[in-house]
DNA sequence: ACCTGAACACCGTTCAAGT
DNA sequence: ACCTGAACACCGTTCAAGT
């Protein structure tokens, strides 16, 4: 078979592959929001037909399942002993959250335990059996982190209604009062405004401080006996 | 016009109305999840022309607005000081999860603080204020708390994979490796057992006790002086 | 053997035609 | 004036017909 003719009409076996089905699906996830992530228009971007996608993925179930796997593996755990692996675990899921806002819903909208998720989890949990701690007590900080840290950045996206974070009290009160329905009374637009409006990065840092703090004096323990 | 005629035909008018379509919507979700939720489905359910389920609310959209509102009005926020309403709010949360696990993850997939979220998280706010803590401070620790549970009711729904409570360590593995891919390594299996089996109150409460044994110093303080 | 497009059974919503 | 069903422009997926 002439080169020539591979090159200039070749088949289009071998065009698609999963990792650019993805990489194309989180593209259009990331600029249009999950409702607009289609079988169809995927295939369009991709120039392909449709059922061609089904070569890669059972269903489109499979491919949001693999796109969850994308995301996680975007979530870097640093190296280090607990005090660096825990904080590390906890930014890289609330950084997730801020590159793909979109996106994220569907990391912990279909389970927070999938298959991607276990890697970094692991290093969470090595880290703390390093430094002494039975794996159960382990397992107890990792999951108030990871419940902690999905939840808060849960919440700052949804926070995020169109209010500038250097906004003056004015400026947000005319944002949230859009945002919401016009019959809202005006002190639940004031309660809105005090729970939306703060410093986000400050805020997380306090909880997770709290956690963290909280949670040491076991390790300490463990390690003075 | 003859009230007989009007009993035994009686007009399509008025039949459905807004809290009884939610109801039917909520039923629906608490059956076959949130995917089942049809316009069509739905009016099938009520006998009625799909259509009609537009005279009460302008979009599918939403009428799942309307379902959050309904699910955050089953939140009960106890009266009483902080030590009582920042538990309980904690726990309604928690418990909406476990009454409603196929429809909760609309309460925390379409932002956090929709309208009806604002009733339950001024009385938490307000509670604090009461104890003398300022505006802002209050909601530093109704965010931290609010994360925490909502995330840890995500977390813990998804751990929900068929394990029961108080079986035993075989029985978890057996049920972990059914739920992961075959080709999940196996000390990464393991890593899913100890994240996903554990006693939930016990859990639940050990977070809790954290977030709000860490920000308790703060009230003492204000008070002190 | 691999690929794919027509076809099926849905979906949310518009709008013109009914009462 | 209020209601509604046919119709439109989609959707995920099956499967038979192609190469």
């Amino acid at each position: 078979m002439p080169a020539a003719q591979v090159s200039v009409r070749r088949r289009a076996r071998g065009r698609l592959s999963r990792a650019g089905i993805l990489a194309a699906a989180l593209e259009l996830v990331d600029q249009d929001g999950v409702g607009s992530l289609t079988m169809r228009r995927l295939a369009g971007r991709l120039d392909a037909d449709p059922m061609s996608l089904y070569q890669h993925f059972q269903s489109k179930e499979a491919l949001l399942d693999g796109l969850v796997g994308t995301l996680w593996s975007e979530v870097e755990v640093m190296d280090g002993d607990w005090q660096v692996v825990l904080p590390s675990l906890a930014n890289g899921i609330r950084r997730l959250a801020h590159v793909h806002p979109q996106a994220f819903r569907l990391v912990f909208g279909r389970g927070m335990l999938p298959l991607p998720a276990l890697g970094p989890l692991d290093r969470a949990l090595t880290a703390l059996e390093r430094a002494g701690l039975a794996r159960e007590a382990a397992a107890e900080m990792v999951r108030t982190l990871l419940a902690y840290a999905g939840g808060w950045a849960t919440l700052e996206l949804s926070c995020d209604c169109g209010v500038d974070p250097g906004a003056s009290q004015v400026e947000q009160v005319v944002a949230i009062t859009r945002a919401l329905p016009a019959e809202t009374p005006t002190h639940l637009l004031e309660v809105a405004r005090l729970m939306a409006c703060c410093d986000m990065d400050k805020q997380f840092e306090l909880g997770l401080r709290l956690i963290l703090d909280g949670l040491a004096p076991r390790l300490v323990d463990v390690r003075g006996r």
